[in-house]
DNA sequence: TATTGTTATACTCTATAACTATA
DNA sequence: TATAGTTATAGAGTATAACAATA
């Protein structure tokens, strides 16, 4: 009852359960984007991380929090798509840096582009100050917890 | 750069950033709890989808969002552990209903206490009527959208 | 010695296709 | 015929452990 300053007279999930359904939401529009352009989820993740700025494997074990061999086989894939390229590393033998080809920033612009439009599309049945409060509620968790650049330009 | 009834002076992200990024979130900590009870992340959603309320693969189906293949191994596997059992439908020759073990159930409960604790820490530097305006917010959308009941209490 | 990255291996997850059995 | 579910198969994703090469 008496909720405070209610901009909706919907019923409120609990937040937990409200972040996990948004989740699941996120994560279908997502796969199904990625899929349109015969992509998995994760290489289209790789990439959205690669796409503005070259990675180094270690950068992206801490990005994507995946172990390093798991990074190196992703890698791998999306290498043979000829999507991204490793580079050897200018100032360090052991280490190389990930760099999409013109292919593959092309398609990882795309895919970002289509995900945003959906994801903007959601958001259409509330009204721009709710929109607006909404971004920055759930910026604030994100920034607060210190969630890795996985999705927008730069910064990160 | 005035923005609208602003509840905090963070930088805000949009929407579609926030979202992915809180999803990253979600599925990071999820994982995390997951494999602390020894499962996997979609081996606690079967747990989370089926603790409180037997359901038929079909049902699974759908609210997982995978092919009934996947939805066989999966159950499966689960099954394997001894936190769910197939039961054969009372009405339908065909159909099995899949219910958890004591085991499962107890299982099943902590995991989903704990995902909700979890999520309620990362909103601890909101004060209440933000809590809430997000909950609400958050809310709106995933009901609007008809995201399948894949973590709460019944309902769906 | 520590760090960067790869390889070998095993398991989970997933979809496609073909199948069985019941409605 | 259609629906409920399983099985066979193949590919992707992941971690662990062991490894090579460079710092």
């Amino acid at each position: 009852m008496g909720s405070v300053a209610a901009p909706l007279d919907d019923a409120s999930l609990p937040i937990p359960a409200a972040f996990v359904r948004l989740s699941f939401l996120v994560q279908s529009v997502y796969a199904r984007l990625a899929a349109e352009h015969g992509l998995t989820p994760q290489q289209a993740q790789l990439l959205c991380v690669v796409k503005d700025q070259p990675r180094g494997m270690a950068e992206l074990v801490d990005i994507l929090r995946i172990d390093k061999s798991s990074v190196s086989g992703l890698v791998d894939r999306v290498e043979r798509l000829g999507l991204v390229r490793r580079r050897p590393s200018p100032v360090d033998g052991r280490a190389v840096t990930v760099t999409t080809t013109a292919r593959g920033r092309r398609l990882g612009n795309a895919f970002f582009a289509d995900v945003s439009d959906q994801l903007e599309q959601i958001t259409t049945h509330l009204r721009a100050p709710e929109r607006d409060a909404l971004a920055r509620l759930v910026s604030s968790v994100v920034l607060a917890e210190a969630v890795p650049p996985v999705f927008g330009a730069a910064a990160g």
